[in-house]
DNA sequence: CATTTACACTAGCGCTTGCTTGGTTACTCA
DNA sequence: TGAGTAACCAAGCAAGCGCTAGTGTAAATG
């Protein structure tokens, strides 16, 4: 057993993973199913990881360092104006989501899976992301960019983004770059 | 066994099961924990549902069908203005979330697990109600009273108010009346 | 060359799952 | 009073579940 590995092996097989997950939930996808999807046989799964919990907390990890990762430095490239940073935040947002989709959709509707020890570890990672949120959002509304309560506005478009998973086409016409725009433009008074 | 049956047994039996269904999630719930919340034992428990799936159908079509008449009535009370019908509509649509949550957070998240059947049945319910939102949102559009795609405001305002089932408190200090009211506000360019 | 390590295999244990079967009880109504 | 029926129960089957034990083997390591 190969206990907090980041092999670039066990990395492929969270990928492999994350899409079973997606495609079947979590509770419906037997081990037997993941080996199969990974080419090897039921058993020699529990050498990568300790046990199906592992599997999925492995999935949301890696999911919620990239997006923390991405929000981090789509902030740390653009300049200080409210505006600006609210529209990369929300763009790094449905970046994020689509192109690491399957991680995503497993954190955001498996979560609950997770054993009490994985959430709390996780919660920390999604905790830190999220602050990212409310500060861009406190700027904005300090700005007089957009009004309403700061609680509030951040849940609503938090939902409003996450929920994209559940409707959006990529190979539609629409780039997530048009819907986070689009959003932003939804919710400020003056429209550009 | 009681092939589409609306007694009252039923529907009392639906209910408990809707909420156990959201405690545990539809797959981790078994018919053992089923019956027992219902005070019986697990064979009885077919003679009420032909399986575990009509017993999801069941918690999900009760659920959609209230929605639907809930919203009807809403805006058959309500004026013509636009705004009101908007406002109106976030409105039935946070009561009924709300007042109903365990049905409507199956149908929310659980809604793949039914089978095709069942599913094709049910999609006709929910397009009925989606319809009543674009119609609103489209009124609204055109009276000038929010900018935007029509398709994608619809999508954003749907998500930021069924997402609302993750975080929203109903014993704080905000009614869903108040939430409704906030997210029609951050969307209108004119705050009241 | 000997030993360890990484990774895979086969086989199957112990348990839970959804559901069936065959029969019993309690109530309704002619 | 007795036939019909709705609602229940005890018992258990077949299939599938997560996971373990023990083994084989090729490559890295001393």
């Amino acid at each position: 057993m190969n206990v907090m590995n980041a092999s670039p092996r066990r990395k492929e097989l969270t990928r492999l993973a994350a899409q079973l997950f997606v495609q079947e939930g979590f509770d419906r996808t037997t081990v037997r199913m993941l080996a199969q999807e990974m080419g090897i046989k039921s058993g020699s799964l529990f050498h990568h990881f300790k046990d199906k919990q592992e599997i999925l907390a492995a999935v949301i990890e890696e999911g919620t360092q990239n997006a923390l990762a991405i929000a981090r430095k789509a902030l740390a490239e653009c300049a200080a104006d409210p505006e600006v940073r609210l529209r990369a935040m929300a763009r790094a947002h449905l970046e994020t989501l689509f192109t690491d989709r399957n991680a995503h959709v497993v954190a955001l509707f498996e979560w609950r899976r997770l054993d009490p020890a994985a959430s709390a570890h996780l919660s920390h990672l999604r905790d830190a992301y999220e602050a990212l949120w409310v500060a861009v959002i406190d700027d904005a509304l300090e700005a007089g960019l957009i009004h309403g309560d700061r609680f509030l506005v951040s849940r609503f478009v938090l939902g409003a983004l996450n929920w994209t998973v559940r409707w959006y086409d990529p190979n539609g016409p629409r780039s997530p770059d048009d819907l986070a725009d689009e959003l932003v433009a939804m919710i400020m008074p003056t429209p550009a």
